[in-house]
DNA sequence: CTGTGTATCTTACTAACTAAGATATTTATC
DNA sequence: GATAAATATCTTAGTTAGTAAGATACACAG
């Protein structure tokens, strides 16, 4: 096999990443966007949702400021997706919820991508979804630790 | 195969997606962060790296306003990373060039992740890079037909 | 009880973005 | 060739998400 043909390979694998995760951000967004809310707000919905988050725990999760985050929860509280919960065991903490009317909302907007994605994956066998399934994790974990090797040469100089 | 390990398979392939999607998104910030620009600049720059684009070109290709493009470019000039030239054929145009100094500042900031996909990468045959890439390929046409469909759903209403 | 740390919210400010319109140039029509 | 319409970018004003710093309220150790 030439390495010529590798390399093109590993080229047209970068940009089908980079194309791949382009779409997603933008179906996100689009999403977003008719839901009334920000993709910012989306996003830490996806948190919300798999149970309730204290609101430091997803300023944390997302990079946000605690102060960002407070007008985060306004907006999606406003807009019937969450609503903000006491923490019996510790009063300082505010804990958000995320509500079935809103989550009856989001459901149908997916519908589109999941359909897709299931038609796509269809056709692959067991063992090459999990070869696929392992590539992803290689890519995810390697993007991590190119990440901290990014970040911990910033912070040498 | 029982349904339902392929069910599982699907949430993960969907949850490895999203991950793997998410770290290239932060890996972009940090390197925009890093080379002192905002992420929709490098995005822009990104568009201008593969060769002269007129201003209005890279506000379609963005989906930003005209008038956002402007502050964008401003942004790319003042940092070096781009200029303004006037196009000979049209003169209300401006097209936006990539400065090669600039260039040379970007490239070892993705150093670290072209190591670690290259990395990855290695360990597969040339028939299992093949299948990624198809895989890869139907995620990005399949999401790209879901948003067609959500917006397309939205207008009917 | 007191001091220190933690969790969220508030306030003031910054800056990216949109929308609408101005300016300059090209293209089409009569 | 003059005039109208379309195109391409820039400018201006206003909106708003986000940051930073500090206020408020609570937890917990000594």
């Amino acid at each position: 096999m030439s390495s010529r043909k590798r390399d093109e390979l590993y080229a047209a694998l970068n940009a089908a990443m980079r194309e791949t995760s382009g779409q997603g951000v933008l179906y996100s967004q689009a999403v977003a966007a008719r839901l009334g809310i920000h993709s910012t707000d989306l996003e830490c919905l996806d948190w919300i949702l798999r149970g309730p988050v204290a609101a430091g725990a997803l300023a944390e999760a997302t990079g946000l400021t605690t102060g960002a985050i407070t007008g985060v929860i306004d907006r999606l509280e406003k807009a019937g997706f969450a609503t903000r919960e006491p923490d019996p065991n510790d009063r300082r903490k505010v804990m958000v919820r995320a509500l079935p009317a809103g989550l009856k909302q989001i459901g149908p907007l997916f519908a589109p991508m999941e359909r897709s994605a299931m038609a796509s994956l269809a056709k692959y066998s067991e063992k090459e979804l999990l070869l696929i399934l392992d590539f992803l994790h290689q890519a995810r974990d390697g993007a991590a630790a190119a990440l901290a090797e990014l970040q911990a040469k910033a912070k040498r100089r």
